[in-house]
DNA sequence: ATAAACGCCTGACGGC
DNA sequence: TGCCGTCAGGCGTTTA
């Protein structure tokens, strides 16, 4: 599922203040730790992380790139969704007492407050969890944020020009750029009307400038409508709508009407319009 | 330095 | 209906 919107919508979401059914958990005490899937867990050991987090608080919720970060009393709790990981919190129990069931494809689970249960769900078993003293173990080697706000256009060139790569799978290298993914990356790179497989060190200043700014206006976009829900694992946004080239193949690009064509980069299925988007 | 291939997993979908 | 291949929002490792 997850890009940096879709992470950055459960961030935001886990931040919200207010009870009722699905309450922030800022604040909160965890009073235990259950793992399903041992593998879920990279750093330590799933044994001592569950005797590790018990009694601590979150202190706070963020994000990086595409990672959730949980800061702690003692630890920093990082948690990467990969393809198909997703983050419920619900009550409990029902008004009865009865215990809510666990789903099919929980992987690990948090007790609140002994009121709310925190699940990662992760069907295909790719995300992981660390708990580290020390967010830069996991985090040190992200290239910039998007937005930061210190990623110049000048920056952002000689980013570009320091390497003779395809543009798709240079903005899918989280060394690069950290959160853009399959999705916003296709979108990005249509809104800025470059060619996927364009080399990234022949891109002119202007066409740098471009690039920068439609990946900020493409992720934007996918903050404000919630992410983006194509299948089964990730309900609630609604970028899909917005889509100009993802998923699109063969049908007519909004802006020339040409078909939309799809090719696979590095593995991964590419959408772009040929006439928007040449290669020069 | 860069790229390609594969492994990790389950589920949905289309074709037969 | 059932079986089979293909594909999927990611990324680390190995191989070329």
């Amino acid at each position: 599922m997850p890009e940096l919107p879709e992470v950055e919508t459960i961030a935001r979401s886990l931040r919200q203040t207010g009870q009722g059914e699905k309450p922030g958990i800022v604040g909160m005490h965890i009073h235990q730790v259950e793992v399903y899937w041992k593998r879920t867990i990279q750093t330590p050991s799933s044994e001592e992380l569950i005797h590790r987090i018990p009694g601590q608080r979150v202190e706070e919720v963020g994000r990086r790139g595409k990672y959730l970060l949980l800061k702690l009393t003692r630890d920093h709790l990082i948690i990467h969704l990969r393809m198909s990981g997703d983050i419920r919190v619900e009550p409990l129990t029902d008004a009865s007492g009865q215990i809510t069931p666990l789903r099919k494809h929980d992987r690990v689970a948090m007790v609140f407050e002994e009121k709310y249960r925190f699940s990662f769900e992760d069907p295909r078993k790719f995300g992981r969890v660390w708990l580290v003293r020390d967010p830069v173990e996991v985090l040190g080697g992200l290239g910039p944020e998007p937005f930061d706000p210190q990623l110049t256009d000048e920056i952002f060139f000689h980013r570009l020009q320091s390497s003779r790569r395809q543009l798709k799978p240079l903005l899918l290298d989280q060394t690069f750029m950290a959160g853009l993914g399959n999705i916003y990356t296709d979108e990005a790179l249509h809104r800025a009307h470059l060619h996927p497989l364009s080399l990234s060190n022949s891109l002119h200043e202007d066409q740098s400038a471009q690039l920068l700014a439609a990946i900020r206006s493409v992720l934007l976009t996918g903050i404000e409508t919630n992410g983006a829900s194509i299948d089964w694992v990730y309900k609630g946004g609604s970028f899909q709508n917005s889509f100009q080239v993802y998923g699109r193949e063969k049908k007519a690009c909004y802006t020339c009407g040409h078909a939309i064509e799809k090719i696979s980069v590095g593995q991964r299925g590419t959408h772009f319009c040929p006439v928007c988007q040449p290669l020069k």
